[in-house]
DNA sequence: TTTTTTGCAAAACCTTTGCAGTTGG
DNA sequence: CCAACTGCAAAGGTTTTGCAAAAAA
C-alpha cells in the first residue's frame, strides 16, 4: 500500500538536499538539517530513535515526532527511503547513487544492500512467473546467510 | 532470527491438532479449541483480531491475549505459521500440505498464496547471486501485481 | 506577515508480560 | 491433585496525531 512519491532524485550533498526541498516549497529548518546531517553521517541504515539521538553525539540530538515527520518529507522527495529488514524498527537511509536493495538473514539478522542491477535476474524470474514486478527496497529478500545455513545443517 | 521449532507435521483436521498437542504434553483447551476452529473455517490468512473476534460470528469470540498466546503454541508445533504483508499485524494460518509461501502487491495491499516449488527457480537464483536460502513464507515477495503495473504506467 | 514546522503530550496500534484464579488430564 | 492454561490489566515498542508556540521565507 505504500509508493514512493519520488519528486526529486538521491542528493549527494547536503546542499543538495537543502535545494531539493526548496523547489517543493518546504523550508530548511534546523530540526530538518539535523535529521540530514545524521543521514549523511550514518554508514549504514538507521532507525528514526538513532537519527533522533544524534548518532550518538556525532550530531546533536533531536526530538523523535520530529524525525519521524522529516523522514516521511524526505521520503516524499525521493531523497530517503526506509526498508523492514526483520521485527524491529524501520530503518532509513539516504537514496544514493543507483538506490539498493537488501537482503537479510532470519536467524543472525545480519543483512546486505544490493545494487538493484544484481537482483534483475531474480526480478525477471518472478515477473516470468507471476506478473508481478518486486522490489526488494522497502521489504527485503529474507532468508538464512551461507553461515547459519551450514550451522543448521549441524 | 525467527526459525520455526517445527515439532509437528500439518493436520488435516481439528482431531490431527488436538492429537499433536497432546502428543507434546500440551492441552487442548476450550480457548485452544477455538483458535483452531477460526484457523479451520477461515479462507484465507488472519489477524489475530479477526480470530479474536471468532471470524464475525461462526466461531465464538475469545481474548486476544489468549489468542496470541494460543497461536505461538501452534506455531512451536509447526500447525501454524504468520506471515507479514506489509505493515499491518501479522496474519496467521494453518499450515496446509505443501506449505506456502506469498506475494503481495505494494500499492493495492492484495495478495497471492504460492507452492513453494513454484518459487524455486527464484530462490536459485538467489542463492546462486548470494548465497542465500531465501523464504517467503515469512515475508512475503513484495512488488506491484500486473494491474497495478499497467495503472502507473498510465 | 504568512505559512510551515516544531516540540510536547497524548493516543494509536500491535504484541508481550505478570499474576491470581481456573481447568484439563 | 498439579501443571498447564486462562482472562484481565498493564506495559512495551514503534509510529501517528493534535495543538499552541516558534521559526523560516
Amino acid at each position: 500500500m505504500t509508493s514512493p512519491t519520488a519528486s526529486a532524485l538521491p542528493a549527494p550533498t547536503l546542499e543538495a538536499a537543502v535545494a531539493a526541498l526548496r523547489a517543493t516549497g518546504r523550508r530548511a529548518s534546523a530540526a530538518r538539517r539535523l535529521v540530514l546531517e545524521a543521514l549523511f553521517a550514518a554508514d549504514g541504515p538507521m532507525s528514526a530513535e538513532q537519527i533522533a539521538d544524534g548518532i550518538g553525539g556525532r550530531v546533536p540530538r533531536s526530538d523523535l515526532t520530529s524525525v519521524y515527520r522529516n523522514l516521511e518529507t524526505l521520503e516524499e522527495l525521493g531523497l530517503v527511503s526506509h526498508v523492514h529488514l526483520g521485527h524491529g524498527p524501520g530503518l532509513y537511509a539516504l537514496n544514493r547513487e543507483g538506490a539498493c536493495e537488501w537482503l537479510t538473514c532470519d536467524r543472525c539478522g545480519d543483512f546486505r544492500a544490493v545494487n538493484p542491477i544484481e537482483l534483475d535476474g531474480v526480478r525477471r524470474a518472478i515477473h516470468d512467473a507471476f506478473g508481478y514486478r518486486a522490489s526488494f527496497a522497502h521489504f527485503p529478500v529474507v532468508g538464512l546467510c551461507d553461515p547459519c545455513a551450514r550451522a543448521l545443517e549441524r
